[in-house]
DNA sequence: GTCTATATAGGGATAGAC
DNA sequence: GTCTATCCCTATATAGAC
């Protein structure tokens, strides 16, 4: 009947979801380097032993919230089709790809030191990032196969750089220049304003300009 | 006769110059969450109650060394006289400014923490990054006003919020993706080429071609 | 200016009772 | 599964002798 899993006791997997959901919440809100497991326990009000009961130690905990972020950004990186990408199409997607990084932003948020100290994390970050230059170089073709831009070979893989740094740093940038810290879906918008006007400039003119008036539309800057 | 401060005794100023130097260092090759005090005092082969007498805290070796970048940035970021930019001016003081950034590299892998954790570097890395604003954004048009490319108000300022952004976080992208750690100049070359790249699509013709032949002699993607 | 010694605090992690 | 108690270690920082 209930949803639990079947060999364990009456509430388990229930205090091990809390950990890794609290944990996530701090993580994304003070830093993962600012918040240490009695933290995490103390938010949680079990004891700290009972915390090191569920998991190893602090970067078992990491890497698991890694593991979910994974998922679902390889959902977030998925081309649905493979008919020919438009615009809305890229917008839409943008959309879920910064939705993802946005829930899991405390490892963007100290992405080199994470990833410098943890091996399985580095790895699995550089497959991330494989997919979505690929998905990037792809959707760049697709747009210059459906004559919606122009664009040379070395310009398609500059831009897919870019658009990968550009996304990948976008909300670091947001915070130290002083953008408001709130979740405000206007800072994610104007991410995705960004990545757009990496491609605008090489959009046929009344692509373009469709361009500009569809960001007018969602973007104040 | 002598440049050093003339109230205190011989060796004046050296160890505190030598903390600052050597903490630059190990702050550069393993980050500075990774670098404690003890270990600069270690590498030194003073004492920490020594480093102490010089230095009131571990932050403040911090700000002294974000003193001495913002300083060299400043520099970086003057632009030299009035006549318009050409696309060699803007190549080389790129250049300038990664340079800059590559000696204190250790502020920019853990930017936010760092900016998050101490307000003193907040604002002042606000302070350089609007700075570096007013330069994008005057260079771009200037480049306009010498029709060397063409651009409107919204593309100028989204790209010269773009060129911000992949100047900042060049060498954290260029780290997660695997790239060389060493200084390996070609890796400063290849984030210059990036920056670059943002702004070729404006080109005209000739100056598009221009840019990618001589982007093609400096750098091998 | 430099050292030794030490205070203080906190984080990571474990043992063993319940 | 959970708690209490605790250990170990490291980091920052200070006091006081030299």
């Amino acid at each position: 009947m209930s949803g639990r899993p079947p060999r364990t006791g009456a509430a388990a997997g229930k205090t091990r979801d809390r950990i890794l959901d609290v944990s996530l919440a701090m993580f994304n809100e003070r830093g993962e380097p600012n918040v240490t497991t009695n933290h995490i326990a103390d938010e949680l009000e079990i004891s700290p032993g009972n915390l090191y009961y569920h998991f190893r130690n602090k970067d078992d905990i990491v890497e698991h919230l890694f593991a979910r972020f994974e998922a679902g950004m390889d959902g977030a990186l998925t081309t649905p089709d493979d008919r020919l990408p438009t615009l809305e199409d890229i917008w839409l997607q943008l959309h879920l790809v910064f939705e993802a990084m946005w829930q899991y932003r405390f490892i963007y948020r100290d992405l080199v030191d994470l990833t410098s100290r943890n091996r399985k994390l580095r790895m699995h970050f550089a497959r991330i990032l494989k997919r979505a230059g690929e998905s990037a170089t792809a959707v760049l073709q697709g747009l210059v196969r459906a004559e919606v831009m122009r664009a040379t070979r070395p310009e398609i893989d500059a831009t897919a750089q870019n658009i990968l740094l550009v996304t990948t740093f976008w909300m670091n940038y947001n915070v130290v220049r002083g953008g408001s810290t709130e979740k405000c879906p206007h800072d994610l918008t104007q991410g995705i304003y960004q990545v757009m006007m990496l491609i605008a400039p090489f959009l046929r003119n009344a692509e373009r300009v469709h361009l500009h008036t569809l960001a007018q539309a969602y973007v104040r800057a």
